[in-house]
DNA sequence: TACAATCAGA
């Protein structure tokens, strides 16, 4: 045999022998190696990933068996990351053994889901059954599911058990405590767990604040940030931004200046967020000036900077400016977003330029933003402020989602255009389509039957669908009820709800009945309205008008003198009538005694030309009777001089015959210029829309949408 | 565990 085959012979043995051998088993993946990989597949939502480890662990009986309580834990905790909580669920209840960690994963996928309810039957048949005893980590999901669900009197029951089971003494257990209490409790009950407490740390501090802050309790918020400044703490920017947010909605600019400083002491301000703040709190204090200065200074740029200070200049009611910053604003390094556009477009609404909106209507659709809420609301609203209510009824059918702002707009724009019966069936729709009434769609459909007279309904809202509801009627509210009562000529009622009502009124209230007093001619009512709302608010120009009309409307001239010399003597000034209307993308704005247009003496012989061919209609200049004291020829001038007419003249001047006109007027519309327009809207055939203060009127064929009842 | 930005109204 040679030496080779001797080799061949043993390698054949010996592979022989390797064939008998058992292979060695691949070892199995260690466990603990697949529970981390079940943590990072829960923490990224790597579902598909997760559910191999799962069906990995079934192929090889790894899992399900009672041995694991730790990795099926983990499954459980995958699924509620990957918001699969029916799932987690099913591992959840075919565990034969659970610890407590099982129960709190489980909890807090409830949590996340926003199934509150479940989240507390968990913990209770936890507790019953006694498999495991509640932790800190338990205590804080009940608490925060008491929070968002609103159970307050439950969370009162658990802080009770937990006290005793001495959890309470945990920071975050005691953090979620008070946040509970102060997103939940109105009458200040967490400022007295705080005042319990043996020490307060920042953190207990900051949860008061901002479940304060969410729930709107301002004052309560202020009374946490006084306790808070008086302990030696130090603050983190949190800490900050909370008590911004505080002093941007208490309006308190004392306050922010406070706060400012601190900031600038400690050196919070230099971060580009914390300027975002400090502009919008300086915004909503009512100081554009100052925010502007803070946005000077900020050399980081970006969207929300920008549409920080455009919104102050909106605050500040200058509405041109904030659409100045938009057209300046480079769109290519800043791209405008939906908070620009919806500010941008509630500028415009405020003014209402039409043609501006539809502008920026076709900017939003290339843009792509149509498809936001904050958007389409705000085009609702501009065309519904901008006088053409059948594209905000558009808009609004267009939207893909809406809130009950959507529904909001689009029943106060039907009542501002006096479509009373059609506001009340958005409202209807609105309840179909399971959206909640809040108190404004109450406003918005008082105002609309108080605009029709639909005061049956009206009453019907106020007294039963406000309680179904739990709407608690606030000034607003009764306001309305005034108005619809009195406007519809209910003198007795309006008095009698006056005087019964539980409710402090204020001079808005006292307009409206003045106002309708004048509208129904109930003189006498009026003048004695007036007598007491002028001795009640001797600085309020509106009730001296409105006395005035309501004497020059009874031809007392020597009223209307005595209202005129009072007004002087107390220094009150009455409002300034302005109209504008735009035309090709101008916008033309004309004073109660223009005669800065460059046009004007054209115009003022548009106005004569009308004023003759609508006499024979039975026009009558004397008709509001303000200019007594003058001859006819007079007479007529100076209420041409009126600023709706001067627009409407020059409308009619400059745009092509049968397009409509729309004018905006700051102040309501006088009783002539009223009158003159309905029949200017015969003979010119025109469809003219004027925006009042109040509502809209829409001049049609010698007509008008308010039925001369505003 | 995340908090710089719209909004409807007598």
């Amino acid at each position: 045999m040679s030496a080779l085959s001797v080799i061949e012979q043993r390698l054949l043995k010996w592979d022989k022998l390797a064939s008998l051998v058992p292979k060695p088993k691949k070892p199995p993946f260690p466990i603990d190696r697949l529970n981390e990989l079940l943590k990072v597949c829960a923490n990224s939502s790597y579902l598909r990933t997760g559910e191999s480890i799962h069906a990995h662990l079934i192929v090889t009986n790894q899992s399900s068996t009672a041995k694991d309580v730790y990795q099926t834990t983990s499954l459980i905790n995958l699924y509620v990351k990957c918001r699969e909580t029916v799932r987690a669920r099913k591992v959840f209840d075919l565990m034969p053994e659970r610890n407590v960690v099982s129960w709190c994963a489980m909890m807090k996928g409830y949590q996340n889901s926003g199934f509150d309810f479940e989240v507390l039957k968990l913990f209770k048949s936890m507790v019953f059954s006694g498999e495991s005893r509640p932790n800190e980590f338990v205590a804080t999901v009940v608490f925060k599911s008491c929070s968002s669900s609103g159970r307050i009197e439950e969370g009162k029951q658990f802080h009770g058990c937990f006290l005793k089971s001495g959890l309470m003494s945990h920071e975050f257990v005691r953090n979620t405590l008070v946040y509970m209490y102060s997103l939940c409790s109105g009458n200040g009950e967490a400022i007295r767990v705080l005042d319990d407490l043996p020490y307060c740390d920042l953190s207990v501090f900051s949860s008061a604040l901002s479940g304060y802050l969410e729930c709107g309790a301002f004052k309560e918020g202020a009374e946490v940030l006084r306790r808070m400044a008086k302990e030696d703490l130090v603050w983190d920017n949190i800490t900050y931004l909370s008590c911004l947010r505080l002093c941007s909605n208490l309006r308190d600019l004392n306050l922010a200046r406070q706060i400012h400083s601190r900031m600038v002491r400690f050196g919070f301000n230099s971060e580009v967020e914390a300027c975002g703040a400090i502009i919008n709190m300086y915004g909503k204090c009512g100081k554009v000036l100052y925010a502007q200065r803070v946005f000077d200074n900020t050399h980081a740029q970006n969207i929300v900077l920008n549409t920080t200070i455009m919104d102050a200049y909106f605050q500040d009611k200058s509405f041109e400016e904030a659409l100045n910053l938009f057209s300046k604003m480079d769109t290519k390094e800043v791209p405008p977003n939906e908070y620009t556009f919806a500010i941008s477009l509630n500028s415009i609404a405020e003014l209402s330029l039409l043609k501006h909106g539809d502008l920026l209507h076709g900017l939003v659709l290339k843009s792509g933003y149509r498809n936001h809420v904050m958007v389409g609301n705000a085009l609702v609203n501009m065309y519904a402020k901008s006088g053409s209510i059948e594209d905000a009824r558009k808009a609004f059918s267009g939207m893909t989602f809406r809130d009950i702002v959507s529904w909001n707009t689009m029943i106060c724009g039907f009542s501002h255009h006096g479509l009373g019966r059609e506001a009340l069936e958005a409202f209807d729709r609105m309840m179909i389509a399971g959206e909640i009434p809040n108190r404004i769609t109450f406003i918005g459909v008082l105002q609309a039957c108080s605009h029709v007279g639909f005061v049956e309904q009206g009453l019907y809202y106020f007294n039963q669908l406000m309680k179904k509801f739990d709407v608690q009627p606030d000034l607003q509210h009764y306001t309305c009820i005034v108005g619809l009562l009195s406007k519809a000529g209910m003198f007795k009622d309006a008095e009698d709800f006056m005087r019964t009502a539980p409710i402090e009124w204020d001079v808005v209230a006292w307009r409206a009945l003045l106002n309708a007093c004048y509208v129904r001619r109930n003189f006498r009512l009026g003048k004695k309205v007036a007598e007491y709302a002028i001795y009640k608010y001797p600085n309020d120009s509106g009730v001296y008008v409105l006395l005035s009309n309501i004497h020059a409307k009874s031809r007392e001239w020597e009223g209307v003198a005595e209202v005129r010399s009072l007004m002087n003597k107390r220094g009150v000034k009455k409002e300034p009538g302005v109209s504008w209307i735009g035309i090709r993308n101008q916008t033309h704005v004309f004073l109660a005694e223009e005669n800065q247009h460059p046009e004007i003496t054209l115009i003022y012989a548009k106005i004569k030309e009308v004023l003759s061919k609508i006499r024979p209609l039975g026009y009558s200049p004397d008709v509001a009777g303000v200019f007594h004291d003058v001859d006819e020829e007079q007479r007529e001038d100076n209420l041409s001089y009126h600023s709706e007419k001067l627009a409407v003249a020059y409308g009619l001047m400059k745009t092509p015959e049968n397009s409509p006109l729309y004018v905006t007027k700051n102040v309501r519309i006088c009783d002539d210029c009223h009158s003159a327009i309905k029949l200017i809207s015969k003979i010119s055939k025109r469809y003219i829309v004027i925006r009042d203060s109040n509502r809209f009127h829409h001049f049609r064929d010698g007509q008008c949408s308010c039925c001369d009842y505003w």
